[in-house]
DNA sequence: TCCAACTTTAGATTTAGTCTAAATAGTGTG
DNA sequence: CACACTATTTAGACTAAATCTAAAGTTGGA
């Protein structure tokens, strides 16, 4: 209990990350609760023990964390957004900076250690993107940026 | 050109979505510009050229595509929803049935092959989802479903 | 203590995506 | 070819998610 408070003051001081009520509320329940929760989610229950949190709060607070790695954004269901009409296999790269996405050249996977991953789940297809900085951005080019969520 | 035509209406019997002229406009879109577009891009660009084509068409027929195959969603920038604070690695697998996201235990990559993929790219992380039919839903379990976008 | 920068708040606003009911198009059968 | 049946499209209303804004509240450092 008190283990993980620790555990999370440690965690936003070597992220340089200024700990406030909100952003702790967040972190702690995204850590006790190993989901993969919606804003929404975290919201409704951080704000159900503690009464006045706004909404952006919960918001800013997660860009916040993402920002400093401490939590990290899951794509799912239909958050999608954007589509590829490519029927040669590829792997993605996203730039953090800019949010642009580019195609990588595929390369194989280790099917070994990927089906004992999977255990006995039937895996239709393996999706894997690159995080990073794209070489316009590390130029120094950057155009202008959209964070991420 | 009509290389292109011919692929594409290859691809529809092949996978036995029945063509529309809508669904081939949107995907000949998506193939000619291989950028990774919102559905508002692509109702716009191809309703510049198709007037009267419903939002909710181009919607519906990237349902299909990815349905089927021939279209990959990708989530790009702001495009997540979902949370995830986890301090230990991990990778995730997404139920295309239920929508549910699992932690699979962490395997390595082959960081050889990654690197000659990203080029010059500087990586800060990398994200592995398998997608497929999670175990509840395997074993006809299944509770209900979001489609995927 | 005071200042400047940062954070939070409530609620309005924007935006993406879905839903609906009616019209249209396509398919197979006799 | 006519018929019935099913799938698809349409416009626009609707919903939900996320952002923005301006004002109020915190915080840490000089």
């Amino acid at each position: 209990m008190s283990d993980v408070k620790a555990q999370l003051q440690e965690a936003f001081e070597r992220t340089g990350l200024r700990q406030t009520p909100q952003r702790y509320d967040v972190l702690a329940w995204l850590v006790r609760h190993r989901k993969h929760a919606t804003a929404e989610e975290i919201f409704d229950a951080v704000n159900r023990t503690n009464q006045r949190l706004s909404r952006a709060t919960v918001y800013n607070a997660l860009h916040a964390l993402v920002e400093s790695g401490l939590v990290r954004p899951v794509a799912g269901e239909g958050a999608a957004a954007r589509f590829d009409a490519t029927l040669d296999r590829h792997h993605h790269f996203i730039c953090d900076r800019c949010g642009s996405i580019e195609d990588l050249t595929w390369f194989d996977l280790p099917s070994k250690a990927m089906q004992a991953a999977a255990g006995g789940r039937s895996v239709r297809q393996v999706e894997i993107t690159l995080h990073g900085i794209c070489q316009r951005c590390a130029r120094g080019k950057t155009k202008q940026a959209t964070a991420s969520v």
